[in-house]
DNA sequence: CGATAGGTTGAGTCGCATCAACCGGGGTGG
DNA sequence: CCACCCCGGTTGATGCGACTCAACCTATCG
């Protein structure tokens, strides 16, 4: 199996050789964790950056009071935050939903990478953009779109993404969310996601049951979602 | 009056006097915007860094059927999107929301800053570190906060912001933002905003007419809102 | 085989949206 | 200089989308 994040950063630019080399060196020695596992904790000094190479996992905030909020989805070939270590704290916490194969790569690592010409330091900032427009995509469905709207969004994403690094045809994929992780990745409850769901099956949309998600009409469902792939800025492939 | 975003670029690294007049000479000729005008459209090919000098702007979408989100306030010293150009498309508009004067930055400079050294260009990845926090703080709200607590942390972190570069003294600031703004920023209805406004009025937390904001219980405020400004990595003044 | 996590369903409630009317002030044109 | 206009703010009535609470169902696993 093809290394998802060298496929992810081969998004940006053509790597040479060499470089190719360094960045598989980089995710040579992955961690490993079980699901529902603490990756980071809110609050730790950030030393390293964390490269997903298998499994699902997110960023998260819980308030004091319990309420709880999925930032962002983890899927293989994400990096969890380049340069973190420079703002001295993490403001979130991240956290494994499947289990993991993660890569810790040393903040002294990352600094070679970019000191070693603008190509690879362009493609790093290029993913941070790119989790940037992600993010505002969460506000904007978070904001004003209606709770089937949400879901039917956050799948055309996840189903997108995963076909970029090759685990999905974009139709059918693995969907190890519960229902809980759903309700808190799109701010609602728990019964109101279970209700969407079953429109969106009514409907004729997708089926999803054991884990398993398959899309039935991508075109309705992504414009149910109003879903313009465009701000996830794949290459062609 | 000095320059705001040499005082933001500061807060993360010391500046060589040299370091200094670089930055000074990139923000010398800024661009003079009326209020409600459009910086950026949707879709352009982005050539340019902008720059807040002086004047609040915002980053927003618009739905088709015309639901609006704002996804983030641009203030001074803001750097609406270091790098942006890497994208080669702009998949948010920018709009100015009071009178503006904006530096437009050409991509070849900001390359040259960041192949002068990783001092100027850790300083860039740190304000978009924070720019993504502060995106992700947005997301909480959208996802998880009730309308005045919305409003609250809206007015607390606006207010650090403010004060970060010397426009408030963390009580006290010009408040430009229409009510129909402020329903775009968090996410809910022209006529809730005006409820829970008076909400926090006669809560005996603020005060708020003709334009200029008052804090009057910051703490309770803070409290309220859930406010922990740790994300925005103010260093201490 | 019991325990448990996740999913489903129903009833009742509430936060917030919508629609619509009205108010008040600053700017503009006659 | 006044009348008007228009934008932004305010208020009330009504409806709906989503939440809460609570029970029950089902598959998986030790």
């Amino acid at each position: 199996m093809s290394n998802p994040f060298l496929r992810k950063m081969e998004n940006f630019t053509p790597l040479s050789e060499d470089q190719q080399r360094q960045i598989m060196d980089l995710t040579a020695a992955p961690v490993f964790f079980d699901a529902r596992e603490s990756v980071v904790h809110e609050g730790d000094d950030p030393t390293s950056v964390n490269i997903m190479m298998s499994g699902w996992a997110c960023r998260q905030k819980t308030l004091p009071d319990g309420r709880r909020q999925i930032l962002s989805l983890f899927l293989p070939g994400d990096m969890c935050d380049p340069y973190v270590f420079l703002l001295g704290r993490m403001d979130y916490a991240i956290g494994t939903l499947t289990p993991c194969t993660i890569a810790k790569v040393e903040a002294q690592s990352i600094r070679d990478m970019t000191a070693s010409g603008p190509q690879l330091a362009e493609a790093l900032w290029g993913q941070t953009l790119v989790t940037l427009d992600t993010q505002r995509e969460l506000s904007i469905s978070l904001g004003r779109r209606t709770a089937v709207e949400r879901l039917a969004h956050l799948i055309c994403e996840v189903l997108a993404r995963l076909a970029d690094v090759g685990l999905s045809n974009g139709t059918i994929c693995d969907w190890p969310l519960t229902q809980n992780d759903l309700a808190d990745v799109t701010g609602m409850s728990t019964v109101h996601v279970n209700r969407s769901l079953q429109e969106l099956r009514t409907d004729g949309l997708i089926e999803l049951r054991s884990r398993r998600l398959a899309v039935l009409d991508h075109a309705r469902l992504a414009a149910l979602a109003i879903f313009d792939p465009a701000y996830l800025h794949h290459r062609k492939r």
